[in-house]
DNA sequence: TCCGACATGTAACTGGTTACATGATTTG
DNA sequence: CAAATCATGTAACCAGTTACATGTCGGA
């Protein structure tokens, strides 16, 4: 599919930045929903500037450290826009080693079941309440201000999704322990 | 992680089988946690039987068509069980395409993010009656069987994911409606 | 007799992670 | 002056997909 160059055009889409910027930004804002190393960073960018999506200039940080500040150029602009109006087929379903855990688990004791299923869920209770902090950063809500707005739908989209799960494992625990008896 | 090695000796610590009907297996009754493709299957059932894991013989179908019939040993089945009773940590959250690009939507008219959020919708609920359908397999619910009562924990979880997925979809668009005013 | 399913393998490529490699700048 | 952070790159490896390659078997 090829998405890391849209995501780092949706990036440059909204402000110049340096490649260095860009991980920075895949570890904190995005990584709810993509991520990426410099090690694969760097290499698109090649690979963008080449394709004239993108182009930079140098910038000197303090005496000599060169760094390269790049931006979107116009057929990068048309480019993303193309990718941003497609309409995206659903995944399949994600790889799931828990999953797969809980699937062959019938050859164990129902106790063992449990203590599988209570440690999913103490870790994803936790998920949860780190994914509602992030609700604190918004003066209003909803949040008028457009990219506030979409930063918000995501992070709601992030406490249904564990919200559900944590409702999942404790439906799991329920009927596990009614087995028990 | 090499998850792969343990689905396939969870497959053989059930039942023998060969690495064809292994291929099935993962395209129909582990597809919604895990798959993988023959060409991925062979190689890795060449590394289990080097390390010892697993052995075959070789049975004829028809005539002449020779299959290898794998089984899994008592090293096979000692590791399956080191893994099996390992508790996992929950991974990082997935790479999700329409994610990224709802969050870059911002910069488009509220009218075009309602047809992204009404589209994926429309997606989700058509996989959510699919996933409701697999339930009709069950002569009772929950099943008593323990392998179908593990099934049935995992459609559940199919269940429960979709309906939140199109819960968190309907309040997207339920709030993008409300802007547009 | 033809077609779809059975059956097994390899090769090339893509996306991504970890590790290697280097050096400047800022802050305590 | 030391440590954390800024800054950019490459190499080796791993998991997984697509394509290449071959041949048998059973049923319509």
């Amino acid at each position: 599919m090829g998405t890391l160059r849209y995501a780092i055009l949706g990036l440059l889409n909204r402000n110049n930045m340096t490649g260095y910027e860009m991980s920075k930004a895949f570890e904190q804002t995005l990584s709810a929903f993509w991520t990426a190393k410099h090690s694969q960073i760097y290499p698109e960018l090649k690979n963008l500037t080449r394709d004239g999506l993108v182009k930079y200039h140098v910038a000197i940080t303090g005496n000599v450290l060169e760094k390269k500040v790049y931006s979107i150029t116009d057929s990068g602009r048309e480019e993303f826009n193309r990718w941003e109006q497609t309409l995206t087929e659903i995944p399949p379903f994600p790889k799931d080693e828990f999953r797969l855990q809980l699937y062959f688990s019938s050859d164990q004791p129902p106790q063992f079941q449990l203590s599988l299923l209570s440690d999913q869920l103490a870790q994803h209770e936790k998920r949860l309440l780190q994914i509602q902090k992030d609700l604190d950063k918004f003066s209003s809500i909803p949040p008028e201000n457009p990219a506030d707005f979409s930063d918000y739908l995501l992070i709601r989209g992030g406490i249904l999704r564990e919200e559900a799960t944590c409702n999942w494992l404790r439906e799991c625990i329920a009927l596990c322990k009614k087995r028990q008896v």
